[in-house]
DNA sequence: GTAGAGTCTGACATGGACGTCAGAGGCACG
DNA sequence: CGTGCCTCTGACGTCCATGTCAGACTCTAC
């Protein structure tokens, strides 16, 4: 498939797609004329991709731990592999924090609830 | 307390505190010759505005949310109560992708020991 | 063959949370 | 009094994922 179609069944912007090519999150091969074309795996390689980076990881950081995705082996293991582990754990330390603020804010939801029950017993928003 | 102080205690540059305040994150006094200081209380705003920093939340929709941590009444309530509970649920929404993308992670960590345990039974890193 | 949509490369623009530097003044200590 | 550290404002620099625009080429359909 060309760009286009890849951008829409991804939800990447064409922009996009060229400039995770150009980080070497995603290769294409290329039509007589120039066109990109793209075999149907790069759509799940896309979403991974855009998941990651959702997750708060850089471009880089994508690179360097993709060859574990790509071809797990002694080879490509040795620094992907501790990347891989490593962002896994950033990942999960970061999502405990989250947690956390969720907390926080759900203690400033509380404080307000009461106080305005407070004020005005009937009038507690959703 | 002077900013270099506040800035010790709670991590954040000098830079970023006097950012905060002119995103009306955070006030502060000011001595006769004009430099800032700080009550006590302000170790734990901005410990709370680094918090939603990380949870990804921009300084202008901190902003919008402060009022109810600082005066929970039915005049600040108003659109600040609206953000807060909307920002929850995005955060809480973006937790739950978190989980998703390490599931991910450990479905790709799970391969590789599996492939390196295939090549080499005793080879498995940590 | 011609219109209209898609694609190419290259480059500049953007937004957000800072870093960093310049030039000036403030404060405590000896 | 000077010396060293802190603070001030204002401005420009940075990083990174994208938007956006220009100018040229390609592909499809009529």
């Amino acid at each position: 498939m060309r760009i286009g179609e890849l951008a829409r069944r991804t939800g990447a912007s064409v922009r996009s797609l060229r400039y995770y090519e150009e980080q070497a999150l995603l290769s294409s091969g290329r039509s007589s004329s120039g066109q990109r074309l793209y075999a149907e795996s790069a759509v799940d390689r896309v979403l991974l991709v855009r998941r990651l980076f959702t997750a708060g990881l850089s471009s880089r950081t994508i690179a360097e731990l993709l060859p574990c995705v790509d071809m797990p082996s002694r080879e490509t293991a040795d620094e992907a592999w501790k990347r891989l582990v490593e962002e896994r754990e950033r990942l999960d330390a970061h999502i405990a924090d989250l947690v956390r603020t969720r907390d926080s804010l759900d203690e400033v939801i509380q404080a307000n609830r009461e106080h305005l029950a407070a004020l005005a017993p009937a009038e507690q928003p959703a």
